[in-house]
DNA sequence: CGGATTTGACCGGCGC
DNA sequence: GCGCCGGTCAAATCCG
């Protein structure tokens, strides 16, 4: 972040008052003197919390663009894996399932992976994309369902090593045809939050017709998909008032989490009915 | 009765 | 080779 240059109207002026062609008294100008140097400290603070202000406006700025850009949801994992989420040691999965629509896509997979190294290469500049999102849940509701607009087949339950909470495993319902599968699992730092791990991408639109909010998770999801005809749908959605409304308000919940954007969000406020204050 | 969920068994990758 | 572990299967069970 390059440094910030205050703009000469926010600097305070501080020689409001004084005439260089009227000497002060001495007991006067040890008194401004004083003022001047709480003036100085004051304006220093000023400046270091604006600066504040702009890194948290910037963090909140790049966390817009990485949503609507990138179609990643609420997940610091690229840059901070989380401790629920270990890097894993095993490769199994790890290599792009190829969108076929037919009904073994798996097996077919499994076959190349088997039968043909030549496809490795290929296969492996295809990740899956695998999406994380972490939502925010009743601690008493034990549930791992999420709902997200799409429907979903649960197949297995686990429990994990490194998190006492059971690991639930779905398939989308429209399975085989639709290869995505989700992860669903509890915050082992905080069981308020869920951590739902999406894999692939669904090759068909939502279930249902309308909008909620559950289902814009899903248009971040398939924001990538690109040249489908979901991508567009899903864009369309995007630009839908709703949605903007929704993610706007998602994006609000996640800087109050923020202490850093409330503390300074707090003294700002205090600073600047402060300075309304004295200046009545 | 059919679809969804549960849950123990099984599979396969990986580290030692 | 063995054990651990995450992921998946499939029979049993539940539920509308």
């Amino acid at each position: 972040m390059e440094s910030f240059n205050p703009s000469p109207l926010l600097s305070l002026d501080l020689n409001v008052g004084l005439s260089p062609a009227s000497p002060l008294q001495p007991p006067l100008a040890s008194e401004l003197e004083a003022k001047l140097r709480r003036m100085n400290e004051e304006n220093k603070r000023l400046h270091e919390m604006l600066n504040m202000l702009i890194e948290t406006n910037e963090k909140y700025m790049a966390l817009r663009s990485k949503i609507v850009d990138s179609g990643i949801g609420f997940s610091p994992t690229k840059e901070q894996p989380n401790a629920a989420f270990p890097v894993k040691k095993r490769k199994i999965n790890d290599h792009s399932t190829i969108s076929f629509n037919g009904p073994s896509s798996e097996r077919t997979d499994a076959f190349l992976q088997k039968e043909s190294p030549s496809s490795k290469s290929f296969q492996e500049e295809i990740k899956p994309k695998v999406t994380r999102i972490f939502m925010q849940c009743d601690r008493a509701n034990s549930s791992l369902v999420v709902k997200d607009g799409y429907q979903w087949r649960k197949y297995g339950q686990k429990v994990t090593r490194d998190n006492p909470s059971p690991r639930a495993y779905f398939k989308c319902s429209f399975a085989p045809s639709c290869p995505v599968k989700k992860k669903v699992q509890r915050s082992a730092e905080d069981e308020s939050v869920l951590i739902v791990t999406y894999e692939g991408e669904h090759n068909h639109c939502y279930p249902s017709t309308s909008l909620s909010e559950s289902q814009l998770f899903s248009c971040y999801t398939a924001n990538n998909n690109a040249g489908s005809d979901t991508e567009k749908a899903c864009r369309d959605e995007i630009q839908n008032q709703e949605f903007q409304t929704t993610l706007i308000k998602q994006m609000t919940n996640f800087l109050i989490r923020d202490p850093n954007f409330t503390t300074a969000l707090a003294n700002a406020i205090s600073e600047k009915v402060f300075e309304n204050f004295t200046d009545v």
